[in-house]
DNA sequence: AATATTGTTCAGCA
DNA sequence: GTGCTGAACAATAT
């Protein structure tokens, strides 16, 4: 789906929030009120609760109308009852091309258009999924998805009584998608440095002037990204994003980045400035 | 050729 | 119930 990517973004594209939400303007874009001819499969194992011919019987025939983000979800209705739902695990992508000899590589299941338009799901490790929901609320609450960081009645108020009812290490309370639905590996680290926040730091230990700020902040930085990726920009400089390796120089002090595990992923920080 | 990577889910344990 | 760790999934880069 993206073209040319800037630089800093060349190795890390991992579908977080503001990618998803990128896919959704790609979508709204370019493969809206078309009518779907037919749906090739090119690999079964990205299907979720559906077989290739029911995914073809659901929604050959129809039209894509409009789209729906929830965290990393994005749900496209169709001209039918019945909405197609993906994920995009670590690596999906979307491509919306008109030659067959564009087909994506990875390619693993195709929306043909009348005319000649084509819509490519592509996951190189499959880790994604494609399936359909009757009810995109519904879905959600089955998936026990959280609430999305961008949704405006959602405050910093709600996010402070949210994380004081919890224990444990920051970082990983804001990775559950069941508290809050969108935020993966890169964005929480980008969120905890620019708060001055340790990963490791213990929920309990934080103030709740300190929690309002990581929140605000988390939600900059997705709003930002989201801007920014629409226009085709990288991460900004000074973000962690553009220095996540070990003994880079910290773009905002004289630290420098280091590297641990926390709540199971690789993740990086400056031990100077976050505290 | 072995290792790291990445999101999600789940099993097992304190 | 809650939190933590590690495994499994797939495919690639190094």
């Amino acid at each position: 789906m993206t073209g040319a990517a800037p630089d800093d973004d060349r190795k890390i594209r991992m579908p977080e929030l503001p990618e998803v939400e990128i896919y959704k303007r790609y979508v709204d874009r370019h493969a809206l009120n078309q009518k779907i001819v037919s749906i090739s499969v090119h690999d079964a194992r990205i299907l979720s609760a559906v077989t290739g011919r029911g995914l073809h019987k659901s929604l050959s025939g129809s039209r894509f109308l409009e789209t729906f983000r929830h965290g990393k979800h994005l749900f496209v209705r169709s001209s039918r009852p019945v909405w197609l739902h993906l994920h995009f695990g670590m690596s999906g992508d979307l491509a919306y091309y008109k030659s067959p000899a564009a087909t994506p590589r990875f390619a693993r299941v195709i929306f043909h258009f009348a005319g000649e338009g084509h819509l490519a799901y592509e996951d190189m490790r499959l880790f994604g999924r494609v399936g359909l929901s009757r009810d995109p609320q519904k879905t959600i609450r089955e998936r026990r998805l959280g609430v999305d960081p961008l949704d405006p009645d959602f405050r910093e108020k709600d996010f402070v009584e949210l994380m004081k009812k919890r224990r444990g290490a920051i970082k990983a309370l804001l990775m559950r998608q069941d508290l809050i639905a969108g935020m993966g590996n890169l964005y929480v680290d980008e969120a905890l440095f620019q708060a001055g926040i340790l990963p490791r730091r213990n929920v309990q230990t934080l103030s709740d002037k300190q929690l309002e700020k990581l929140f605000t902040r988390a939600r900059a930085i997705l709003t930002s990204s989201i801007r920014r990726k629409s226009q085709g920009r990288g991460n900004p400089p000074g973000s962690l994003i553009r220095h996540r390796a070990q003994g880079d120089e910290c773009p905002r002090c004289r630290g420098m980045i280091e590297r641990d595990v926390v709540a199971g992923r690789t993740t990086y920080y400056c031990h100077d400035h976050q505290g």
